[in-house]
DNA sequence: GCCATCACTGACAGCGCTGTCAATCCAAAG
DNA sequence: CTTTGGATTGACAGCGCTGTCAGTGATGGC
């Protein structure tokens, strides 16, 4: 029993037993394995069926050695476990696998003192035909330099720091904030706060910058922002330090995990939401709808943008380059109980 | 500048190119890079310089090519953005990493299809020294057989299941459920009613296990448990379901995020907690302490948990096998808001 | 009916590295 | 001064696969 620790491999069969097996040459078996053209169907068949009496694998070191393309795809992702983060690294996961590649999988942590730059070299290393960046790029990683060679898709919203050969998509966080903004707007709120999230993440940046923009466009006052780093307790922290500075009547918080935090703030400062007080998150997490007060969000399908990144990626790969390389896709108000007129009329 | 995307990989350089540069033989480099003995300190020093000149990256293909050893190490996880599974991933990844290994992650999603056996083909296939199961292992996932050689480590809670080779790392599970229900019990609770997790997964079995035993073994009675899926959602439901059932003064709930929609129900039907119902979740969740009621909890480590299992499972990689195989790590009870004495003494 | 054409098939040379084993060198021992 | 043994170094043969190119029949045109 104890055995089944040792490395009991069963003497992985390869390409040339399966080969012998078939009465045909090596080759041949690679044409079939990697559905070349140039096989006959009778052929093919015969191995085929070698193929599975064998039980045979292809063995990807080889492959990737002789191909120079390991259908792997690199992948460095902030480590968080966000409601936005976490569907983004799943529906990456999935899109890739589905593509017939693998993922290789770096995390990184603010605290660790590990650069980006280190964790591409050893993704290279270990040989990626792609890599994917789905983390804070902000004046500390200015902006990646030579993915040596690999092509590279950022999962972040497009702007001026990303590289021209670059494929970056995301969710269009500008518009997300300018329906929210408008959304307590349009409730009669004569402005709104904004409790940003770490802006070292381009998505903290932009919808900061949607809400200014919508405020700017309503003719409406712009309150200092506050920013935090998307736990519910910098949300906390940093509805306190704004309570200080003012007496908003309306909140617009950058993800639905501090506006948790937030919210229990202002509980705990005696204001009652949305009595006193609209907040309006963003990424509308597993838990919001459920929430005491369930919480007005904006939704966004980071599956599906991570989806169509590694397709994007894939087609460059391949080589083949038509799709626009950089675009967002829309996201929607979802409005549940945590926003209302204000109490006065504003 | 659209040559970006082509691979203009600068023609890597490679241990010939070192060698030829070091004016040595290759497998002088190879001892050198692998950091291996019999060189003397003088050529060590020429090669890294060499090394570094040069620019030179091992290629990870060719070595697992030669070596039979890839250096990376496999993962199945399931796909969930939940506390607990994240920070294992989170725990995994930068174990792995730190162990000078890379990860290949898989992760499955129940509505998929897509099964465990052929996630594990592919994963071997590709190339892997070690394989780690962080997801449900129910009757429908009999014991993940064969795992073709490689060392297998589950995170989880060891039990039957588990077979004799394989290592196995979790949480106190058990423990954390006889904590949650005794401290329920000692603020007078006649008994205490559970809302269990997904029970494909041990932990959900385990946590219902550690609840019962709780009960009996202090002689309460034990009423019919509810079981949901993890999600905010499903606790929403089954809460309604077990309010249906009866009227329990303390619930303890398989996760933070399930606790979130029970309490939801339960105020939703006029009930307030902690004043009417105590309710204790599992996990500690980032924004547990910041609800409208900050949650009672059991907090685990799960990082910790997944960091000793990859370790582990490299010893088992390397052959050194001295540890014992199969260990869970302990938990402890937070107590915050939402368990109080039942409103008139039970 | 003969040659160009095309769809198949296979031989062979590596991809970049490691493992094995033989060769070499130097210091201490005899 | 020669012998012995350990430490260092290198030559060479693959690991399992793919890419290139040559070879083989069969098909079709004139």
């Amino acid at each position: 029993m104890e055995s089944v620790s040792r490395a009991v491999r069963p003497a992985a069969v390869s390409m040339t037993d399966v080969a012998r097996h078939a009465g045909v040459s090596l080759k041949t078996v690679s044409r079939v394995v990697n559905a070349e053209q140039h096989v006959s169907g009778a052929v093919r068949e015969t191995v085929q069926r070698a193929i599975e009496e064998l039980g045979y694998q292809p063995n990807g070191a080889a492959r990737a050695l002789a191909s120079k393309r390991t259908r792997r795809i690199g992948m460095i992702a902030a480590s968080t476990s966000f409601s936005g983060p976490s569907a983004i690294l799943d529906g990456v996961e999935k899109a890739v696998r589905q593509q017939g590649y693998s993922l290789a999988l770096v995390r990184t942590q603010p605290d660790e003192g590990y650069e980006v730059q280190h964790a591409i070299a050893q993704l290279i290393g270990q040989g990626i035909d792609g890599l994917i960046l789905s983390q804070p790029v902000g004046p500390d990683n200015p902006g990646i330099q030579g993915p040596a060679g690999v092509p590279l898709l950022s999962i972040d919203y497009p702007d001026a720091r990303h590289s021209a050969g670059e494929i970056v998509v995301g969710t269009d966080e500008v518009d997300g904030a300018r329906q929210a903004v408008n959304h307590l707007l349009s409730l009669g709120h004569r402005t709104v706060w904004h409790l940003g999230g770490d802006p070292a993440w381009a998505a903290a940046r932009q919808r900061a910058r949607g809400w200014r923009e919508t405020l700017e466009a309503a003719g409406a006052s712009v309150p200092e922002p506050v920013f935090g780093d998307w736990t519910a307790a910098s949300g906390f922290a940093q509805m306190q330090k704004m309570l200080d500075a003012g007496s908003p009547t309306a909140v617009f918080v950058a993800n639905d995990q501090m506006a948790i935090g937030a919210i229990h703030a202002l509980e705990r400062s005696g204001r009652s939401v949305p009595g006193d007080v609209s907040v309006v998150g963003f990424d509308d997490a597993d838990e919001s709808a459920f929430l005491h007060t369930p919480l007005t969000t904006i939704r966004a399908d980071f599956q599906d943008t991570a989806r169509q990144g590694v397709f994007r990626l894939i087609e460059a790969i391949i080589g083949r380059d038509e799709a626009p390389r950089q675009f967002t896709l829309p996201v929607h108000l979802v409005i549940r109980e945590s926003t209302a007129p204000p109490r006065n009329g504003g």
